[in-house]
Parts: C-alpha cells; structure tokens; sequence
DNA sequence: CTGAAAGCGCTTACAG
DNA sequence: CTGAAAGCGCTTACAG
C-alpha cells in the first residue's frame, strides 16, 4: 500500500512543478533556489517520502560517502581489546555528522586482507583509515597501488613504508600520531616512586610500531632511572599470553616486583595468576595494565591502567581523513595523550624479596 | 605515472575491440563468450588495471552489494562482549566468498540509530542485521516502513513486533534462532549435581529478549528442579554491574553458594570481587559465566563458561539474509547449540555456609 | 556469439 | 533564480 516503487528525484520535481535540478540544488544548496520554490520542492518530497539515492549521487559525484577500515586480528584479541569499538564509536560520531558511513572488514589473513582493500578500493569507499601499523608494513604502498586516499593512526611520526625516494613519496600517508610513550613513563616512575627496581615489562607484539612503541618507551624510561630494563617478555595480546608471560618472570629470581603490561587483558590474566601463586596484589607484587578497560576498573583491587582516549582518537582520524579528501594538505595531528589511572594494585614492593 | 585515471569498461572494450556490453558478460558470465573474446578482454583488462566501478553497477543493477549492521550499545560494553566481533568475524567470511562488504554504525541513541538506518536504506544497503531485540522492539516495524530487507538473530521463535495483523504482516523478519536457555539448563544442572541449592542468576538486561530468555530458562531449570528460582538481580552486562550484583547477593542470609552469570565480564567482575571478601572459588563460592571470552580461559581458577557460536551465527544470518534478497522464501533457521565449557570455578557448595 | 542503445537516478556545467 | 541536457560507468533487454 505504502510505496509501490521509490520516489526519484524525477518523481519529486514533477510534483512540485520545478526541474530536476532544482531540486538538487535545493537539497544541495550549492546555489540559491527561491523559498516558495524550496518550500514547495520540500513538500513534495516529504509527501513522496523521498531520500537522494546514495547510488546515483555516488556515480554523478564519484564519491561514495564511505570509508572503510580493515582490522586484521584474530577476532579474540578484538573481542578484548576495547580500543576497537571506543575508536570506531569515535569514528561515527563524526561520520554521522556529515551523513557517512563505515565500511568495516574483520579479516583473519593477509590475503583477505589485500582482497578488502581492493574490493573498497573498487569505488565503495573514498579513503580508510589505517590501524596497526607494523614495522614494515606493507600497506602504504598499496595504498598508493590502488589510489585509496588513506590516513593512519600511528605513535610514530614518520611514513611507515621504506623503500626508493620515489616509491616512498607515494607511500607517504597523513597520520594522527597516537604516542603513548609519556604513559609508559609515568607509569615507570609511579613504580619507581614507589620504591621498585626491578621492573619487568610484558610487551605487545612487536611487529607493530605500537609495541615497539611502548616497549622502547619503557628501556628509554628505566633508563632514565638508572635502572636495568632488560626485563622484558614479548606478548600477543591474549589472556594467554599474559597468564603464561608473568609465570615466567615470576620463575625469574630474584623476580620482579612490579609488571608493566602493554594492555589490561594480560595484565588481568597475569594478575590472577599471581593470586593463585599465593602472591598478595600490590603486597607482594605490583602491576600497570593499558587501555582502561571496563573490567579493570572494577577488578578487586582496581587495575592502574591508562586510558588511550580511543574514542577521540577515531573521531580526529576521521576528521583527519575527510579533510584529505577534501584537497587539504595531509598534515599531521597529535591526538590526545594518554592519561595514567592510579588505582589500588600498585604498592610499595615486599621487602624481603 | 601509473594512472592517470581510473580505467573504465570503455577503455577496456576499445583495448580489446569489442562493446562494453560484452566485457560486463565476460566478467557476469550471465552469457557465453567465445574464448578467444574472453582471453583479449581479460588481458586488457588486466593491462588497464580495471575493476568494474561499484557505484556504476550499483546504480545499473539496484543492488549496492552491502549489508548493514547498527549496534547500539554503549562502546563499553561493546569492547567487553566477545560476541561483536566473533559474529561481525562470521558475517565477515560469508561477504568476502561472494564480494559484498559490511557497513557498520556503532550509535548512542535511538535518535542515531534511526538516522543509521535511514542512511542504510537510502540505496546504501541491500539489507540489514538485527541484533539485540528488544521485547518490544520498534524495529520491524520500521525496517519495513523504510522497505529494507532484514534478518533477525534472535532467541525467540515468533516475530519481536506486536501489534494489528495487517501491520504484523509487513513486520515478520526471518530469524536466525539463536536459543541459549539448553545453555542454561546445562549450567544448572551441572551445579546441582554439585551439591548447590542455593543459586543466583545476574541476569542480563531484561529490556534484551536474549536477557528474558536466559532469565526464564534459569527460572525453569530451578524449578524443575524443585529449587526456589527467585534470586535473581539484573545486571547490565557491565563489570561495575558484575561486582556490585555479586556483592548484593552476598549479603543475602543465607547467601547463595552458586551464582550464574549472564556474561562473562560480570562473572569476573563478581568472582574478583567475591574474592576480595575473602571468599575462595570455587571452594566457598561456585561461578559460571556466559560467552567463553578470552579471559574466562586463563584466569586462575578458569572460569566455566559457555561457547554460544558467535561467529557460526554470524555467518549464517548473513546466508539467511542473502537468500531473502535472493528472493527465497523467509525461513527460520537454527543456530549451533551454545555448548557449556566446564572450568574450575564450579566446585561442591560449602559444607557450613 | 556480439553490438548499439537505453536506462539506472543523480549532479553539474551551460544557457537564459 | 531556473531549465534542458549531458554525463557518471555500469547492465540489460533488443536485434542480429
């Protein structure tokens, strides 16, 4: 009964007596129309429940009103880690101002993940946003292959790809540079502070800029204090890996007395493994999560953790990537710092080690 | 250097000397095409570098090749519930096979998401994913107010929306069936033959008919049981929920010795907290959760939790939704089986509670 | 097996 | 301030 076919824009001018045009132009507001005419083109349109057809306006425009975002993890390690949704929460909250939308791929190998690239790059998005950058990553360059406007979120402030001069200025992608060095550092002398020297560190992956990040983040720290920062264990991510990283430098002796996690789930897997050793959280044994997420501040005793300001972090991305699309000069922005959460589960180390 | 611009199926047909027309049948394979034509239209096309444009074909077929999907849930929660990605993750596989790709919006408000869903159905979408019913879930309704092909993944068997027939018609949604309360028997049972009597549920939001449904299947199993079913508290999925639930329902006199868990973040919320009043797990305390995240794996004692298939959901609501667009008639399929993963955190009830 | 042409529903110079 | 027309890059009857 409703809507037999939808209204088209063809439909709508006919309705209010004016030419195609006009009603685009009303809509668009590139150029004046006159208010009786608007009005009357409004009216028509409200009446024949019509919206633009984002298709059509993408082939007359060749812009598809779309960006897209491919997340290349294991869906476990997203499921825990709450910088993906918080970033694309962020990402929307801009998108939805200018009547965007998200493209989002979760895909679990390389060549799905060249294959997503493509298929966005086959005009169903303007641009994408590059997360988890590696060291060596492979992708500016594609992106440049598949002329697919790109802005990367990236602590590192230079281009992420090497290569020949040539090759390397195509490859160059404006960046919203997330640095989390200073958190590592304050947490570094929290502990300190507190009275800890052996400070052990449980790293992210280190394929990624963002690991290594904040792993040298943390040598540059403990340097700085005069202290010995070869404690260091590589981890993934995982629960896992942070429930059989701290078993090993707990095996250490002497052994550490507090950990530096590069993310809450670890340390949150970590810390209940401690417990179960027989070890009092922060009596007998300090430790710093990242990310602040929900859990870890209503742990028993609460996670010190440090809030990454993901969701701002999505929403300057955005921003950053619609003004590349608009012609402006790729620039690069900070986005905001990370901020220490002091909470109960760092404490002055045991004394009698 | 590499392009000038993007190639299209002109240059392609000139390159190979033949018509546009028969270029897009070469690559539809919708009408035969003689070898030789094929092979010179393939190499040309590869020559020029062209992938048909997906706006063009958009507009040409009426078919945008994408899939929606708006979640509306604070991001919070979100980045604690293994189940968005684990399910996005199986949407995800079923896409790339055939080339469609996601949208997704991640909205605030119900205000956002309904201008989520308008912006979908403005030719952006071909259909869209319904998660998290709501008991009285306006979404059927507007889903065929807005003409947008949907499928729903849902406990309940009958349509979410109530109202006149005539209307009701227009809002029937084919469903994926995705039924946890065997889940919850199982859980149930599995802490009776423990030795529990006394066992709460923290529920989940009871506004979510996936909340009712584990609710009333925690309620039937006690009863069938011949145990008083009524400690039962909401939650809201969240940690700070989780610890403050846990800590109500120890208060209680007598307390239960047995509290199940809608998800897995307020099982771990509670058991950290349970601990922290010096209760041991599962000694004095038996938990379950709901979800088998990540963490629930390698916590220390491992928490029993269930898997509900998250990702195998995923893959077949978008199966689901590609046969209705296909034009198949609606059908209601069933979603695996969640199955219980039996973990440490259940243990005979205390002999002195 | 292949080509010429119309059409999908918009936007945007070009004229007036 | 407004209209007629071309064009975006495909697909799909229609002829042959």
């Amino acid at each position: 009964m409703t809507q037999h076919r939808k209204a088209t824009i063809g439909d709508v001018a006919e309705r209010a007596g004016v030419s195609k045009a006009t009603v685009s132009l009303a809509y668009s507001g590139k150029r004046p129309v006159s208010g009786e005419t608007r009005r009357r083109i409004f009216e028509a349109a409200a009446a024949l429940d019509w919206t633009a057809s984002e298709s059509a306006r993408a082939l007359a425009t060749s812009r598809t009103g779309a960006i897209g975002l491919v997340i290349a993890r294991p869906p476990e390690i997203i499921s825990t880690d709450p910088f993906f949704p918080r970033f694309i929460a962020g990402c929307e909250t801009v998108l939805a101002e200018v009547g965007m939308s998200l493209l989002l791929s979760v895909v679990a190998s390389e060549k799905d993940e060249t294959a997503a690239y493509r298929r966005y790059a086959a005009g169903r998005v303007d641009g994408v946003i590059l997360l988890d950058l590696e060291v060596d990553d492979r992708r500016p360059r594609l992106m440049s292959e598949l002329g697919l406007p790109a802005v990367r979120l990236d602590p590192s402030a230079c281009p992420a790809a090497s290569g020949s001069p040539e090759t390397d200025e195509a490859a160059i992608i404006p960046a919203v540079h997330a640095e989390n060095a200073s958190a590592v550092h304050e947490l570094v002398d929290l502990l300190v502070e507190a009275g800890h020297r052996r400070i052990a560190h449980v790293s992210g992956p280190l394929q990624y800029v963002h690991g290594v990040d904040r792993r040298d983040a943390f040598v540059a720290a403990m340097t700085a204090q005069g202290l010995d920062p070869s404690m260091i264990v590589e981890g993934d991510f995982t629960a896992a890996s942070g429930r059989e990283r701290t078993a090993e430098l707990l095996r250490m002796t002497p052994r550490p007395t507090a950990i530096l996690y590069a993310n809450d789930v670890m340390a949150i897997a970590g810390l209940s493994h401690a417990r179960s050793q027989g070890l009092r959280i922060p009596e007998d044994l300090s430790l710093t999560g990242f990310d602040d997420s929900d859990l870890a501040a209503h742990l028993s005793p609460r996670l010190t953790s440090v809030s990454t300001g993901a969701q701002a972090a999505g929403a300057m991305t955005v921003r950053t990537l619609l003004a590349v699309l608009a012609g402006d000069a790729p620039t690069t922005v900070r986005s905001d710092a990370p901020v220490v959460i002091r909470r109960e589960t760092v404490g002055p180390p045991p004394q009698t080690p």
